[in-house]
DNA sequence: CTATGGCACGGATT
DNA sequence: AATCCGTGCCATAG
């Protein structure tokens, strides 16, 4: 944003309107806030969209202060204390682009409406530029289990572009949330997953060799035929269709939606355009971190200073009243913007501070804290930390788009602990067992409570947990 | 009798 | 003031 103003001015000079406007702002995530500029820009004269300003050697947005983040600053050996800046992001698709090339933007199935936005943007860093039309129209195409439709000749043919750069992309696509999406069959779909799997885990051999060359009798339950095919005691293969049946879907795109086993992803709370970017600087895990607050327009905002001046020449005493109007309606928007970034920074530079470790080792290390306690840190209102965390989406350095919310998750340690046990132990354990096991590594809970946390995680009690197949 | 899920209560959080 | 979350109690299934 245009600054001229510290933003400790702008504290001082806080009025009734100007705190209202500000928290209607705040709590608005980007795609929100995007619609609010348009339609401040268009009907109002006074204010004036700045040409974007890139950096020359690495094309992205310059930061606040002119100068770019990712590039020019050295090298921080500040661990505490991440670059947290604010930052004019062009939207993924690229406003105006779309009108000069025949992008196929027909309408989506609604469940699916947001799902290919939400792949492209996780893609976009290592999508070669010229790729991304490709990767969009195959994106448009997939069906409603996130499965492409459309055979991979057909986009060949579209571009005119060798096959083995479809394929590519596809592979790309498929790597990214939800693991599978864009394959052309379930059997690729699942076969991307335990690729994605094996970096993390160890993964049964056979699982693949089922897959690969037995698919059709496991989908119809014939174990006994596909263990006479690939000469392995049936035990071994049930315990593999276990295996299969709880890690891998077949049908990338369900498991966000109508999916149970997951109800902490509720629909439409689950695509989100990311508010913040968190990331390596130069994208290098050597690095420190940079956190954007992402703002959806490609430039700044300010005072159009021709109207300014047009003021004093204006006609009637009337027509200078309204101008008037207008000057300082965008003057009070401007300021309210630069607050609530100013708020956001605040905001993430303190919790990414205090969750690095949630952030970059995994949600085991999540810190319990409460809105309440930033609040008193920032010392601001509890309920702007509220606002500000609403509704927000955060893109973690390894792609993940998680709900900002999730920053003040108390239970999330204990629920992966509780994972850890389960998938450790070869003996299905009871709740009550798992209590104590919990309680041993520093999480007193009742064995209710145990329970409830199988349930959020989606694992059966423990008498189901045997060697039983569930659907596939 | 044991293991679990449902319901509801109370305290913390928002 | 409304909502969320952990927990205790109780019914039910095996």
């Amino acid at each position: 944003m245009y600054q001229t103003i510290s933003p400790r001015h702008i504290h001082r000079q806080t009025t009734t309107a100007h705190l209202a406007q500000t928290m209607r702002l705040l709590f608005k995530p980007v795609d929100d806030l995007q619609k609010e500029i348009d339609e401040m820009v268009s009907n109002n004269p006074a204010i004036e969209l700045m040409e974007k300003r890139t950096c020359p050697t690495c094309h992205r947005p310059l930061g606040e202060h002119g100068s770019c983040p990712m590039c020019s600053h050295p090298k921080s050996n500040i661990q505490d204390e991440p670059v947290v800046y604010v930052s004019p992001r062009e939207d993924f698709y690229g406003r105006g682009e779309r009108s000069n090339e025949e992008m196929p933007d027909e309408p989506l199935a609604s469940m699916t409406e947001e799902l290919p936005e939400f792949v492209l943007r996780q893609i976009s860093p290592e999508l070669k530029p010229e790729d991304r039309r490709i990767a969009a129209y195959m994106l448009s195409n997939l069906d409603e289990d996130g499965l492409l439709e459309i055979d991979l000749y057909e986009v060949v043919r579209y571009f005119r572009v060798p096959l083995s750069r479809v394929k590519d992309i596809q592979h790309l696509i498929q790597r990214a949330e939800p693991i599978g999406v864009g394959s052309c069959t379930p059997q690729e779909a699942l076969l991307a997953q335990i690729d994605v799997l094996r970096e993390s885990a160890k993964v049964p051999e056979l699982a693949e060799k089922i897959i690969r060359t037995g698919w059709e009798l496991a989908t119809h339950r014939q174990y006994r035929e596909l263990a006479h095919l690939l000469g392995v005691p049936l035990k071994i293969i049930q315990q593999t269709m276990h295996f299969i049946s709880e890690n891998l879907v077949p049908f990338p795109a369900r498991a966000h939606y109508g999916d149970t086993r997951d109800p902490s992803r509720k629909v439409g709370e689950v695509y989100h355009r990311p508010d913040i970017i968190i990331s390596y600087l130069n994208d290098n895990p050597e690095n420190s971190l940079v956190v954007e607050i992402v703002m959806p327009i490609s430039g700044t905002l300010r005072i159009n200073p021709m109207f300014r001046e047009a003021i004093h020449e204006a006609g009637t005493e009337e027509q200078k009243e309204s101008w008037k109007a207008y000057l300082e309606r965008a003057e009070l928007f401007i300021k309210c913007l630069q607050q609530r970034n100013h708020t956001m920074e605040r905001l993430m530079r303190r919790l990414v501070g205090l969750q690095r470790d949630y952030i970059l080792k995994g949600e085991k290390y999540l810190v319990p804290v409460t809105r309440f306690q930033i609040s008193i840190e920032l010392e601001v209102h509890e309920s702007t930390i509220s606002r500000a965390v609403a509704g927000k989406a955060v893109q973690l350095p390894n792609r993940r788009i998680i709900p900002l919310s999730s920053f003040f998750d108390r239970s999330l340690p204990a629920r992966m602990v509780l994972k850890e046990i389960i998938d450790a132990e070869p003996h299905p354990l009871s709740d009550a067992e798992l209590m104590a096991l919990l309680a041993d590594r520093g999480f007193p809970v009742a064995r209710r409570t145990v329970a409830k946390y199988r349930a959020l995680e989606g694992i059966l009690p423990a008498q189901m947990r045997k060697p039983i197949l569930r659907e596939i």
